[in-house]
DNA sequence: CTGTTAGCGCGTTCAG
DNA sequence: CTGAACGCGCTAACAG
């Protein structure tokens, strides 16, 4: 490995002089500068990163925790964040908890050992509380990417809910539906927030809100869905025409459940979901409420980098509004009169 | 940050004694051991794994380039090969060079500046091989992680494309299809070998292979395949009762294709595709051939750390083999008569 | 069994 | 404008 230090020598010049010129900390002659640039262009130095990082006190290490890579929309994060931070020089670490209380505990020890300098997290309540604690003892800056406001004064990005269930209730309304279904999971702090939205609108809308059209699930997952809506559908024929799923996993489960009881999609139940993670694999292709992923991402990156340079950076809080994807799960009822 | 020297003043020791207890490196007497692990616990001591790797050199970081993380099998891949490392105290670091050279040689510092043990790839030929040349000039322990067999003398884990397509054909045998088709992508040499192992199983079973059955895509992604089908089909009908694809996506292509010419799946055309990755998620759901991705994952990060303890270790090469899972997108033709 | 000390590679005073 | 020297936190000789 070469080291500051040969390129010292060579360049017949003191180590100070180098890192000077590789730091730009300090005046450096222009014909000292050239020369040692030269040398290290020949002799292809590349300052230690671990050295570096004793010494400055940083690691330009990023960690980011995901309750699951197997679902799309957080390997869209992965993605996003990814490249945003290697565009700053900084490392992406991974870890992916499972949404699991153990595992979150035992990773808790990477952070505090504090060998990174920042830590993204998309994490639920229990998880989410354990990691945002481990930071604010250790002091290493943070942002929640994508998850509901539950730590009101903690940095964090968000989509705007509001503006996506209006987007999908509307545009059922335009294709002439009326009695309107939700599916989502029971305990979900995100999804209860869709489904207060989705009454919102419905009031706004001037079409009645029936508890008898909203479906909760045990589980984040299409078979929890697909229990679900089969029990449901095993009482009594649904009277609605089209249901919203509050992730397109869920909306998965629901088609699975029409389909087994001979339900045409969409000519007799419409459907829309959320997410837009399978969506498109789906048959019939789901129109789905897609997240802004790419903004959110990046302007986490943005906000954790700042927070890094500015010990006293102010919280700043940021959503991005959803859009809906229009594919063909949805029937146009005008038409079909 | 609580140092050793905070943690050897507060028990009385010296910074050896107390490194000696942490690292087990050399007897120490139970009552001092007992002692300095009593402060340790009291005043949060960690060891800073930045300070440790400056002296010993090693990192305890892995890094893992991906071809894509949208893909649900590299998805499924980088969650195992993170359980595999932190299980045995390594951090991932994750890079996805989407394939692209130009990310890739941006990508190669990281490799060079040398803060990393170890590396894990799972790369086409181009990008490998220039992450290959990196290693092996930066003397790099590395492994590839399901690829064809591009650097026969290099650790790679892969899985035995000859077991998949093997039960394929005969369970498409069994089912009564002896026109069996393959869509594939022109120019991947994994496909290629799929392709091989197709022909010499139609040979072995006594079935004719005909070159007119083969349909060849542009890219990896279900357009590609949709293009190339719908192009097939506007010529001819198809003379096959059964269609292997290649990868899950490209059967997907293939479905959107037969449907666009009103064929029914599996009535009319049984289907099969690779990977397990969106097969479950698709209508009908698909039939496909699985990766064993846990073993691969496992054996992979098994043998890097390996080579990492012993740098002369021998390259290894391991082979596992894959399993058909059956769901509904074939059609039993001899039932049906 | 334990303490002292010399670096690992780098950035940064403090002198010149 | 430049160099010598110190120290970040830790491990591993080398002494005792």
């Amino acid at each position: 490995m070469v080291t500051i230090k040969d390129v010292a020598e060579e360049a017949g010049v003191s180590i100070a002089t180098v890192s000077s010129v590789i730091n730009d900390s300090r005046p450096v002659a222009q014909a000292t500068r050239e020369k040692v640039l030269k040398v290290i262009n020949e002799m292809g130095y590349k300052t230690n990163p671990v050295a570096r990082a004793l010494k400055v006190g940083n690691t330009k290490r990023i960690l980011y925790i995901v309750p699951s890579i197997k679902n799309l929309v957080f390997a869209q994060f992965i993605n996003q964040v990814q490249h945003s931070l290697i565009k700053k020089g900084y490392d992406l670490i991974l870890l992916n908890n499972e949404a699991r209380v153990d595992l979150t505990k035992s990773y808790l020890s990477i952070i505090h050992s504090s060998n990174i300098d920042g830590l993204i997290m998309t994490q639920t309540r229990s998880c989410g509380k354990l990691i945002v604690e481990s930071c604010q003892q250790k002091k290493i800056p943070f942002v929640i990417l994508f998850e509901p406001d539950i730590f009101k004064e903690e940095s964090m990005v968000t989509s705007d809910e509001k503006t996506g269930m209006d987007q999908a209730v509307e545009y059922l309304i335009s294709q002439g539906h009326h009695k309107i279904a939700l599916l989502k999971v029971a305990d979900s702090r995100n999804q209860n927030k869709r489904f207060h939205f989705f009454k919102e609108k419905l009031a706004e809308s001037g079409l009645e809100f029936n508890n008898d059209w909203l479906i909760t699930t045990a589980g984040h997952d299409e078979k929890a869905a697909y229990t679900a809506v089969t029990n449901y559908l095993q009482d009594k024929k649904p009277e609605f025409t089209a249901l919203i799923g509050c992730n397109d996993f869920l909306t998965l489960g629901a088609i699975r459940a029409f389909r087994k009881y001979k339900l045409k999609i969409p000519a007799e139940i419409s459907l829309i979901g959320y997410d837009d993670s399978i969506a498109e694999y789906l048959y019939p292709a789901l129109t789905t409420v897609g997240l802004p992923k790419k903004k959110l991402a990046k302007k986490s990156v943005e906000i954790l980098l700042n927070k890094i340079k500015q010990p006293d950076y102010q919280a700043e809080q940021n959503k991005f509004s959803q859009q809906l994807i229009i594919r063909d799960s949805v029937a146009n009822l005008k038409k079909a009169k």
